[in-house]
DNA sequence: TTTCGCCATCCTATATCGAC
DNA sequence: GTCGATATAGGATGGCGAAA
């Protein structure tokens, strides 16, 4: 288990290396539902592309994507990777959800106690756990350290938290393990996110990752378990 | 040239647990 | 006994690079 309190300066080695990292252009809890759903398995700068085309050509409104077509819808997934078609109906599902349960304004689940909050979200299409978590992180309502597979790759392998058999425990341990090590406000947080992020999809990959270049493998325990 | 494994991470189905 | 919440396992998906 990697010493108390050092996640912190670590993850200013990170940004040292990585700069400030920028957050996504979605804005509102809507936004960020749309942002899971406009792409899938592409990289940050095309889904970007695919985000800020939806908002051009059709809006940003559970509205404005309900009374959209299905044809201009498409011309926004088909830029952001693989099944557009299907996610034209996630993103029409994701509009009706906020219509029919939120009265069009998902900024109001935001207000609600955060377990509450947590499974209201996690209706919408591509919206699991660690999905919910960080629309309530990036909205400030709640400070999860909230990961995606990068961030909790590089936790477990400094050695906060231990690799269980299924995604969701590990990402309970590492959670768990590291939370105490941050502030628990929802900019400290966010940083972390995004730059134990950054270092995983860049350095520390999943398989082959750069140690020689990584400025914490010192502190990485599964660096010096593979040296 | 073909085959195979990896990538990211949510979804679905099923099992288990606790409260009433 | 029923219901809801939570936990777990396995599936799914196209592109890409490495190996045969």
């Amino acid at each position: 288990m990697a010493p108390r309190k050092k996640l912190a300066r670590l993850l200013d080695r990170l940004e040292q290396r990585h700069g400030v990292q920028r957050p996504p252009p979605a804005k509102s809890a809507f936004e960020l539902v749309l942002w899971e759903n406009v792409a899938y398995l592409v990289s940050d700068e095309q889904r970007e592309t695919a985000f800020l085309a939806l908002v051009k050509q059709v809006g940003r409104t559970p509205a404005a994507i309900r009374a959209a077509s299905r044809e201009a819808l498409l011309d926004v997934t088909v830029l952001g990777g693989m099944h557009p078609e299907r996610r034209v109906s996630k993103l029409t599902e994701c509009a009706d959800i906020a219509l029919e349960h939120h009265g069009g304004k998902l900024e109001s689940v935001l207000a609600r106690p955060t377990p509450e909050a947590r499974r209201a979200l996690k209706r919408f299409p591509g919206i699991g756990e660690p999905g919910a978590q960080k629309i309530l992180l990036f909205r400030g309502a709640h400070p999860y350290l909230a990961l995606e597979s990068n961030g909790l790759r590089v936790l477990v392998r400094l050695g906060w938290g231990e690799e269980a058999k299924s995604y969701a425990a590990t990402y309970r341990s590492a959670q768990a393990a590291a939370e105490p090590e941050l502030a628990a406000t929802c900019p400290a947080r966010v940083r972390a996110h995004h730059l134990l992020r950054k270092h995983g999809q860049v350095t520390c990959k999943h398989s082959a990752p750069h140690c020689d270049e990584c400025p914490i493998s010192t502190a990485c325990a599964y660096y010096a378990r593979e040296d």
